[in-house]
DNA sequence: TTGAAAGCGCTAACAC
DNA sequence: GTGTTAGCGCTTTCAA
């Protein structure tokens, strides 16, 4: 690529970056001088770091980061692992993270394991290895082995949303966020209440964030004196196509609920996608409620139970900050609220008996 | 942390990791064999090479990327820089290049540049400088220095929308996606027909995708010997508020179109929650077109241009590679097809001339 | 096909 | 407050 470069002078003439010598030799001293001024370390006459500083912006100086990691130790990098950023909850999370980390000076590495590819290449290689400080894990779902492998670096690690035994947690608490929201629904006077949850491949591996809202749910009934029904898994696709298809499932079925919690909003939005195109009516036939407030819920109307997604991930961030700073010693695990935002989707069931599908003709 | 670590031995045991040469004792060569065998270069005797790869394993051998790049002048990852990870195109697209990415073995560092703040501490200290071997942009808003401030980063460099002079570029027609969208609200007969369109903070700065939209807008006007309005411009929020506010701003003022064409589906998204709240009837008063293929899109019954996100990363990523593999020398543009998929939220207008507010008490 | 030696560009420990 | 001296852990000539 022949690009213009801005003028260089008083170079080394080696690669296409000014070193460290340059500066030194432009402002006259040496080069740990130039290293402890641009770090802003004590130590540095004022006036001498003035010269340094001003010879660094004169030859567009930029730490090489290989140089002054390998010498340093540090990498000044964070490893943010999250297995969709496509899905609003992790896209929200991480830039959350993102930002306390770029404004920290941090750089952050974004390990995207979607795939079950991409997550056996990423435990395979472990990339992190002494690519970054610190790790922020996004609820990924893990086998045990990665765990291990994770922590087996040896670096600060913060998840979010997924709790492990000694590791530093930010969530929120997913049994009572799931118990407020099928509560609404039996306040409400429903009985027969489903849950759209999702399944990983492997039943080891999930979610915790799944296993709390589906025991807060299981919880919730039966101290309503209700039966919980086999919760309704989604196997394959996730998020709205995931709900879509479970919806689909579910109305394929015998017995219809007359009010649906959905393990997180994306669900709850493609089963409404598919209640509107059965011509099922939303409050009036079956409620919904989800769990996330996701940009989408106030659109479509949306009951659910928000939670500060991009605050996750900043205090994700802050803590890995605070651990290597020497100043968080110990791993702790720290709860965000969660607030029911009740909106048009949730309402009365339609009779206190009504639970059976319309016959066929009846019209709907 | 006191954490538990494999078994390590014939460690030269100085820091936490296995280096190159514990790996060359192991296996009895030089360090220099070892690298050669890593990387999997040729002039290795296949039983060499094995030996080696059984030590590393053994060890469970990485290499320091720092000393690696140090020497070798590569950092083996790219930079992708993003606007808003929170929106959809932009984390489908960031996915869409971390995927290819990652299976080439190159590591992501994702650069936020949401705020202006963000982004002017990025371009000030131009964290890429030594850090990455390639960038690619997703459409972020630059202004001449900013660009010129990539350029001189010497480095390839591939764009995901932004249209500048001598850099690959990978993106769609925006000016034939706009005017797809407003030709087929003109077909249904619509006369009366705004854009909803964003504004950057600067105007001279803004994204090329939405100046490239309104242009087809307007020509798409003219050719059907309609008067383009002038469109409305969202000065502050993006996204679904942006088009919400938009959108109640519209209808606070006198003159009413029968139809919209949204620069992007979340602003779409958001006119089309005003409208709900509003009591308007989509498409019977109002019919609203978007850009994008959102997810969401068909769950609200959107009628948009849809382009393939995900493959723009990818596409991106692609080219990328190539060029760092020596194969793609010249810049080239790359642009990929959209598609018009009509959905429910298009209609005729509501009559020849019904284009005024429908009087208070009319009911609605 | 392999090894020895010389850096890559910085930081850190120590001297002054 | 500043300079000197060694590396950090690799890759890369070059020589064998």
């Amino acid at each position: 690529m022949s690009v213009d470069r801005p003028p260089v002078e008083n170079r080394s003439g080696r690669g296409p970056h000014a070193s460290i010598l340059d500066v030194a030799a432009l402002a006259d001293v040496s080069p740990s001088t130039v290293s402890r001024s641009l770090r802003g370390l004590p130590n540095v006459a004022p006036q001498t770091r003035q010269r340094v500083l001003e010879a660094a912006r004169e030859l567009s100086y930029v730490v090489s980061p290989s140089a002054s990691g390998l010498a340093s130790g540090q990498t000044r990098s964070i490893g943010v692992v999250v297995p969709f950023v496509t899905r609003w909850f992790f896209a929200n999370a991480v830039a959350g993270a993102c930002d306390v980390l770029a404004e920290a000076g941090y750089d952050v590495l974004l390990y995207h394991l979607g795939s079950a590819d991409a997550r056996d290449r990423f435990f395979d290689r472990m990339p992190l290895a002494r690519r970054v400080d610190a790790v922020v894990t996004l609820t990924v779902p893990l086998t045990d082995d990665h765990t291990l492998g994770l922590r087996a670096l040896g670096m600060p690690l913060v998840t979010v949303g997924a709790q492990m035994a000694g590791v530093t947690c930010v969530r929120i608490d997913d049994v009572t966020a799931a118990q407020s929201a099928v509560n609404h629904l039996v306040h409400q006077g429903h009985e027969s209440i489903a849950m759209l949850a999702s399944l990983g491949e492997d039943p080891e591996l999930g979610f915790s964030t799944s296993r709390d809202r589906r025991e807060g749910y299981r919880r919730a009934m039966r101290t309503a004196g209700l039966e919980p029904r086999d919760d309704l898994l989604m196997a394959g696709s996730h998020g709205i196509d995931g709900g879509a298809e479970a919806m689909a499932q579910m109305l394929s079925g015998d017995i219809l609920p007359t009010a649906l919690f959905a393990e997180y909003d994306e669900i709850a939005i493609g089963a409404l996608r598919t209640l509107r195109r059965a011509g099922i009516p939303v409050p009036g036939q079956i409620s919904v409620v989800g769990v996330d407030d996701h940009e989408m819920a106030s659109v479509v109307d949306l009951t659910t139970v928000a939670q500060q997604v991009h605050e996750l991930g900043a205090v994700a961030a802050r803590l890995l900050l605070d651990t290597l700073a020497g100043g968080l010693q110990e791993p702790v695990d720290v709860v965000l609220p969660t607030r029911l935002m009740v909106r048009g989707s949730t309402g009365p069931p339609p009779s206190r008996q009504a639970s059976r599908r319309p016959d066929p003709g009846a019209g709907g």
